[in-house]
Parts: C-alpha cells; structure tokens; sequence
DNA sequence: CATTTTTATCAAAGCGCTTTGAATAAATCA
DNA sequence: TGATTTATTCAAAGCGCTTTGATAAAAATG
C-alpha cells in the first residue's frame, strides 16, 4: 500500500524546519540553492505532496473554481456544450493548480447554491453558465464579493462584469444575409429558450438582416425551446404544415439540427437540395465534422476554446482582486457546407 | 455588501463557547433544546455557515468525491455520456454534503492524475469512468487506499471492487437475437472503441447470439472505434460498400446511430425499411426520445441513474470502508421503435 | 577588527473548525 | 442532607500547512 507523508515527517527526515520545507519547495528565495535541491529530491522520494485540506485553510485560499450548471426541472435537460467548455477550463485549471467545483443544481435552486458556496467560502471563483438576458446571479455574485466570469452575456445587466462571449448577433446576421443572398425569403428560425442571452442576440441578427432586406417573417416561422433533437424534430414538422414552409431553417444547435434532417427526411425532403439549413455549431467533441465539405453550413466557433479563455480570465481576476472587468468577444465563423443551397425555383 | 461571520464572531454574538456552537450545529445530543434553538436561529439570521477549509482539515475528511474522465488525446472527444453521468451522481452528493471535483485529463496523464489526488489528499473517493478490459486503475487505487467505485466493469480485474454496470452482453444477445427472430442473417455491429470493458461485452453479447443461431458474420462486418457521429456515417458507407451490404446494424450510441443515419439517407434508404437499426440508448437528456413510437429500437438504459447509484454506492464505502465490495449489474429494457423491420424480401 | 548587512534557518503563531477532557450546575439517589 | 448521576457548557488542543518575527552564521563594510 502506499503511504503518503507529512510535512512533520519529511521535517524530520531531513533534519529541517517545517519553515525551511515549505519554502523551498514554494519557490522562496531565502534557501540555499543546495537546500533546496535536498528538499525537492527528498519530497519526490517519499512522495510528499502538501496536503490540500491543510494548505488550503493555511493560505485562506480555496484553490478551486465553481461550475454550477443548472438542469432545467422540465426536461433534465444538461446542457451538452458545458463538458467541451468544461474541458477546456479544466486544463487552463491544472496549470495554475485550481480544482474544479462542479455542481448539477435544479434551476429554482441555484440562487441559493450560490449564496451556501460563497457562505461557506469553498470556491474562489465561480464561471457562470448560461445567463438569461436578465440575470440575477450577475449582482448577487457582485454583492457576494465572489469573483466571476460569465460564458455569455446579459443584456440587461448594468453592472460592468467579466464575460466571454461568441459574437451571436453578428454570427446570426451573417448566417441569414447568406441564405438572403442565395435567394431565400421564407426562412425559419429553431432557437434556444427565449430569455436566454444568446438566444435574443441570435434572433436579433436574424430580424435584423431580414429587416435590412426589406423581408417580413411571421411569428410562425419561429420557435424556442429546450435545443434537443426531438425538438428540432417537432418544430420542423410544424414548420411543413405551414401553408407556405420555410425554404431555410436557422438554427442554434448542431442537436437540433439533427432533429431537423430527421424530420425533413421522414418528409421525403433533402437537406440543402430542399430546405436549406445553417445551425450554430460549439464544435462538440462527438459532432466534429470533420468532411472535406461539411454537412452543415454553419456558424462555428469552439465552446472547448471559449472554456479556456473564460478559465483564464477568471484566474487572472482572483489573482488580482483589482482587475477592471473585462469582456471578451469572440467571432465565430461561417463555414460552407453542404447543407445550403438557392431555394428550388 | 454581504458578509459572512466564522465560529468565533458567533460565539462572541451568543456569548456561547465555540464547542456549544459546533455541537448544536452538528446535531449532538449534549446540546439542550433551547440553546441548540437559539444557535440555529443566530446561525441563519447571521448568514453562518462553517468554513469548507477549516472543516475538512479539522475533521481530516474532504467531504469530495473525485471522477476523472480521461479526454481522449485522438480525437479530444469527452464521453457525451459523462454530462448526464454526472447530473445523477451530483444530485446523490448535494444529499451528502459531497462536493464534485471534476479533472478532464489527458488519457496518457490519467494515471499520474489519481496518484497526485491521493497523495495530497484531495478527494475522499473516486469514480473512475470508462473501465477498459484490462483496467491498472483498479490495482492503483487499491494500492493507494482511495475508495472508489467503478462505472462498468473489467473484465481482467483480478480482485473484488465495487461496480455499477449495465448487463452489456445479455442487452446485446437479447438486441442481435431480436433481429435474427425478425429475419435478419448479415447484421453489421458498430462498436466503441475495443479495449472498452463495455465494447467487449456488447461485442460478446452479439457474437453469443450469432452463434446460437448459426449465424457467421466476417469481421467485415465489426467496427471499433470512438463514437462519434461521423463514424457512424463513415462506418455504414464502408458497410454499404460490401458486396453484401448488412440488412441490420447494431451500434453503441445514439450519436453514432445518427450517423448511421445520415449514411443511410445520403444513399437513399430509409432507416427500418431499407436496413434496420439497434442502438444502445443512454437515455441522454438532449436526444431523449419521447415519440410514441420510438425512432430507435434500442437497449437503454439512464446514465443518470446509473450515476446516481454509483454515486450512493461510493458514499457508502466512504462513510464504511469495512464494507464488502459489491457489484451491480443493471438491466437495460428493450425498446421496440420504428427502426427495426423484416428484411426486405 | 568591530560593525553592519546579508543569508539561511528556525520556533511559534495562526488559519477556523472539531473534539477531548474538565468543570459546573442541576437532578437523582440513598 | 450528602453523595452520586446526569445534563450542559467550556477551555484548550489539534488538524497540517503557511507565514511572521527572531536568531545564528556568514559575508561585506568602514
């Protein structure tokens, strides 16, 4: 069995203060270069490791980030891009030596969560997932005195506050100006539940590149829900009973996008040749498309990557409390596929 | 600003020892009943919750439970399944007071990655996820003394230790044995990737029944591999490609029967009709499939139950490590949906 | 060479809890 | 009523680190 040492024990070992140890294998200038050679061989010898729980009342420090993901009491519904935008935080994380707090709560409970996590001082930072185009937990983590990053925006937030975000409004401008100038005018758009930020934004793009082009879209061309596939399903069979259907779907997930086609081709429809469609695409692990020609037009952007950044903003702002806020955008790409095509005459 | 105040601030507030304090709060007996009142009632009303830190190095437990899922360094593919996994367990963890540390490491890191956990005594226990046939982290973790629990199983494991598994094999006779009772003699199996403890046992599980019925299948026939949707795709168009193309396919995952699919649908057949397919059904919150009739024929079964029993079990080994090892299997249900069909004549 | 400065090390305090062992007050017993 | 239990409460120690402030030895200075 292995057997871990302490800091008293390796002390003992070699002949040395606790003081000494600790600082030399800290980094701290004030031991001599021979020292500290003899400590650190000696730590990797017996396999000493500072204890976490000790060091961490020690230093005041949690040494651990936050994720609360809330899981919609609808649907149990998690969301899949948080594991590729956790992967990408958790490796930014090891390199500083945080440890990632994750935590599943239902939605109704996730104010309270926050609150007990702050209480009991268990995190240093939080990353907050999601967040609503209002967003409550924006100020109560500002009165918490909790440092945060934001994956997304909120609209209506007045406070400045640290964020990461992909260019939504923009990304959605393009998406559908392109379908415009394939000569599209009925087009549909299958979006994220509506008081979240990114939905809003992405169907502001939207009404925005339709109203640029003179196009009136009625209410019966959108949709807003949970982004699981049965979803992009459901609401593409409403689309077909429409008296006029869409000849383009936008959507925000490549899940519902999935829908989508299935829905489509249990209508003896081809995706691209028939109905085109463009989706938001995270770049999710088990998705990546990786085909010479994609299988969907789509606005690209990697949530593995945004993760990263969000994780290192963070750190930066717990490391120096002083930081101006800072928001991140990033851009997102259009990439061809082959699922958009000019509408069938 | 909110504040938060320690032990001793309420002590002095109360003009109660800390002793009493902690005792009432922690629900012991010596306590009377008027004072363990007055403490919870100062408790909320000044927002006190003990510090993290300070307990878990005073109580030498760290009241955190472990899961390292291992990124795969190929493909930077996360398991899909992890996120509802993970929604399960959590639930289990908040009754408990446990908190979730969360590491994505690279798989050729992983083993480093526990050892380090448990030499600085970060977690309590650990889920290892992801179980190959032959697993070294069975015999590290014992070594190590770190409860753990196992989600699957290995099948070389030579000593006891506690799993929660799906009964793999019996779900994948029971699938092959469906389609070879509704005519099926050339059915394809598109796999996870080999050394999967769980890809073994499917792939045992199919061959079982083959047999049974005298049914040969080349390893033509047989892919393995990371279960994305693009190889389900690029697996079925090889398939296709046979001389003798499958009449039936069995798969793993949900996402890789998307593919197949889609592989299917670019060829102009129709999934049931043309060729049928089985898959495995995680019960994934984002392609929950609540149609009448199923798309999928499939073997399902909830990760996110499956998560929240591992969960318990591993609580239980934690608060008694005298206790017996013990495995459980799970059973999966075979769902009859749409995607399954006599061959065509 | 005596004095100041620098270098290297250490003993002890402290982080905020839990827990041990003692003390006091109240209740019960003989 | 005095002796014994029982019910409450408390002071102090301890968890395993980091960090402060002191000290001794070595080096630099005048």
């Amino acid at each position: 069995m292995i057997k871990n040492i302490n800091l008293k024990q390796l002390a003992e070992i070699l002949n040395l203060s606790q003081t000494t140890i600790s600082r030399a294998l800290n980094g701290f200038p004030e031991v001599s270069s021979r020292t500290r050679k003899l400590v650190i061989d000696a730590a990797a010898e017996h396999n000493y490791q500072p204890n976490t729980r000790a060091k961490r009342l020690a230093t005041g420090k949690s040494l651990t980030i936050g994720h609360l993901v809330s899981v919609s009491k609808e649907h149990e519904m998690v969301n899949p891009i948080f594991s590729d935008f956790i992967a990408g935080a958790s490796a930014r994380y090891a390199e500083s030596g945080y440890d990632l707090l994750l935590s599943l709560v239902p939605d109704e409970d996730e104010f309270t969560a926050y609150k007990e996590l702050a209480a009991r001082s268990a995190v240093d930072g939080v990353v907050v997932h999601a967040p609503r185009v209002s967003e409550r937990r924006i100020a109560l983590l500002n009165e918490l005195n909790l440092p945060f990053v934001v994956h997304g925006r909120s609209s209506e937030a007045v406070e400045d506050y640290n964020w990461v975000d992909v260019n939504n409004e923009r990304s959605f401008f393009r998406a559908t100006q392109f379908l415009i100038d394939l000569g599209h005018e009925t087009i549909a758009l299958i979006n994220g539940v509506a008081d979240m930020d990114f939905a809003m934004r992405r169907s502001l793009g939207f009404r925005r590149a339709l109203s640029k082009n003179n196009i009136y879209i009625s209410d019966d061309y959108t949709f807003n829900g949970e982004m699981t596939e049965p979803y992009g399903y459901r609401s593409t069979l409403v689309l077909l009973e429409l008296p006029r259907p869409p000849t383009a779907i936008i959507t925000s997930s490549i899940i519902v996008a999935n829908g989508i086609r299935r829905a489509l081709e249990d209508n003896g429809l081809k995706l691209g040749r028939d109905i085109s469609v463009i989706t938001h695409d995270d770049d999710l692990s088990y998705f990546r498309d990786t085909a010479t020609v994609p299988v969907y037009t789509a606005t690209r952007s990697s949530v593995r990557e945004a993760g990263r950044i969000s994780a290192d903003l963070l750190i930066k702002t717990i490391e120096d409390p002083t930081r101006a806020k800072e928001g991140i955008l990033l851009d997102s790409e259009l990439i061809v596929g082959s699922s958009t095509k000019p509408p069938k005459p």
